[in-house]
DNA sequence: AAATCTCCCTGTAGGC
DNA sequence: TGCCTACAGGGAGATT
């Protein structure tokens, strides 16, 4: 499931091939997404040149001459790039077709992805503008996660995954980050120490930078913008592992509902 | 303001 | 084999 490293994957898989490239046309199979796909908006994608392509937090932005597409691959999305005339199948809701013959298609069996247009600044959309730091960046820092987490009284697995604090950190990453940091994830954000918050952003950005150099983690579907699986699942240490033995201690691993997110524990690694 | 709950959706796994 | 149910989860939006 598309987490920021899949996300990241995917942009990179696309990116190379999209720049400067013009739409020539875009094939609409199944308007119902996450928001339902506007056909006025769409038919004003023809044309128009593509000026580049970025990420902010799990969101895909595609610049264009007039505006930018905005597009989220929510839990079971791709976008990969296909060859031309590739039948459609099941899921492959949206193609757009370049000028130089290339095929990039959008498929997403659960449909909680989107594909948004705005002729504003992307950045400046409602559902941007409020996004929390990203975590490879500089300004991503235990300190900030520490003072941001004053008068939190929420899981701190909880705190992370909350995109206004950070954005990125899904289920399985926040898992994993909270064992090499050895915190318990139902401990208090505001009862975890600076020094525990140094480390789990230290943490943070060595898992998700670890998981793009593997492409990714693939659990079930998930497939990059060269339509190729991830390899980071082989490196999970916590995550999906309930009943297993602790790849560090052999404590055998427990599972915890919070948040209605399944959580990943070593109780002895983490406290 | 912060925390929790509900909902969107389909594929898969497990029980019978 | 098929039918049924539970579960997976990103995250917006509503509710507490």
């Amino acid at each position: 499931m598309p987490e920021l490293p899949e996300v990241e994957t995917t942009l990179r898989g696309i990116a190379p091939h999209l720049r400067q490239q013009t739409i020539e046309q875009v094939i609409v199979r199944d308007t119902r997404l996450r928001w339902p796909i506007d056909p006025a908006w769409v038919e004003s994608l023809r044309g128009q040149k593509v000026l580049g392509a970025t990420r902010r937090g799990k969101y895909l932005i595609v610049e264009l001459t007039r505006g930018a597409l905005i597009m989220h691959l929510g839990m079971s999305g791709n976008l990969r790039w296909v060859p031309l005339a590739t039948p459609a199948q099941k899921h492959d809701h949206v193609d757009f077709i370049f000028t130089n013959q290339r095929l990039l298609r959008f498929t997403d069996p659960r449909r909680f992805g989107a594909i948004l247009y705005t002729e504003v600044a992307a950045l400046l959309h409602p559902l941007l503008a409020d996004l929390g730091p990203e975590p490879l960046s500089a300004n991503f820092t235990g300190e900030y996660l520490w003072q941001r987490a004053r008068g939190r009284n929420q899981a701190v697995k909880n705190f992370i995954m909350d995109g206004k604090i950070v954005v990125g950190v899904g289920n399985i990453y926040a898992s994993e980050a909270l064992f090499l940091a050895g915190i318990r994830p139902s401990k208090r954000a505001n009862k975890v120490s600076a020094a525990h918050y140094l480390q789990l952003a230290a943490v943070i950005k060595t898992v998700l930078a670890n998981a793009i150099e593997a492409g990714g983690t693939t659990l079930r579907d998930f497939v990059g913008g060269d339509g190729k699986p991830g390899y980071f699942k082989q490196q999970l240490h916590v995550y999906g592992r309930e009943g297993e033995p602790c790849l560090r201690c052999a404590t055998i691993i427990k599972a915890q509902r919070l948040g209605q997110r399944s959580s990943f524990y070593c109780p002895h690694c983490q406290r």
